[in-house]
DNA sequence: ATGGTAGAGGATCTA
């Protein structure tokens, strides 16, 4: 079972990237973030001949999550049930009796900023939610772009990015209590080389030059990571015309 | 020099 997330950051762009990805990789759930897309306007007939089902929660403009499958999902939450939020950026699903649940972690802008408390506050409420999915099902993998780098070595410069958003005591805080409900980072399960991200801002070549974070994730309950064999950044998308600011992250279960 | 790029939407906001 190979289980992927992306930010897409507008799945209306890069729709054609996504095709041939899922015709190329071939997993069985893909979570999208940063969609883009109200729902009315999701290309659920354009996945569905390929061979996907889609679900979706979206709205204009910003936010959006889906996640798409070779399996049709059911027990289906697209909200945070204790949490009350008109942004668009969890959804969760049951394939089997797998729990693919799928976030978009706000970005938090800057520390000051109002966007930071509300980050601040939608972290726990995730922490909440999760912690009751993890009593319901035995296998769960929390999936998606947490806007957090857990550590300094998931920063291209630690030193510069020192208590700025992405990168706070608060927001990594945040990411071991998620952790310490049961998760493991798939990522780290393996040795890894240095320097590996997920993102790379658009601005100043920082892809060219490396200058990225791991901020995306696959976090996977005991009984899956016992199974996991595999996780990878796919950085060759980041390097193709018109790409995403993120690259797909995708793990592979012997499930 | 507080910059820069991309996406949405049609002036700024978000990342």
């Amino acid at each position: 079972m190979k289980l992927a997330t992306w930010n897409v950051n507008s799945l209306k762009v890069r729709l054609p990237q996504v095709i041939e990805w899922l015709k190329i990789n071939q997993p069985d759930i893909l979570c999208l973030q940063e969609t883009k897309l109200s729902d009315e306007n999701f290309p659920e007939h354009e996945i569905a001949a390929i061979g996907y089902h889609s679900i979706y929660t979206g709205q204009k403009t910003y936010n959006g999550v889906a996640i798409i499958s070779k399996q049709k999902g059911d027990k289906i939450f697209t909200a945070l049930p204790d949490f009350l939020d008109e942004q668009k950026r969890i959804i969760a699903a049951t394939y089997n009796d797998v729990r693919i649940i799928s976030v978009y972690v706000p970005n938090g802008e800057a520390v000051e900023s109002e966007k930071y408390s509300y980050k601040l506050r939608w972290l726990p409420a995730l922490n909440r939610w999760v912690e009751i999915e993890l009593k319901n099902y035995a296998k769960v993998a929390l999936l998606g772009d947490f806007n957090i780098a857990p550590e300094d070595r998931d920063v291209y410069d630690p030193e510069m990015w020192r208590d700025k958003v992405l990168c706070t005591v608060p927001e990594r805080d945040a990411f071991q209590n998620l952790l310490s409900l049961g998760f493991f980072d798939s990522f780290r399960l393996f040795e890894k080389p240095d320097k590996s991200y997920t993102w790379w801002d658009y601005r100043m070549m920082a892809f060219r030059l490396n200058r990225g974070l791991r901020i995306d994730h696959i976090l996977l309950s005991d009984a899956l990571a016992k199974t996991c064999v595999a996780c990878d950044i796919d950085k060759g998308m980041r390097k193709i015309e018109r790409p995403s600011d993120h690259a797909p992250l995708m793990v592979e279960l012997r499930i």
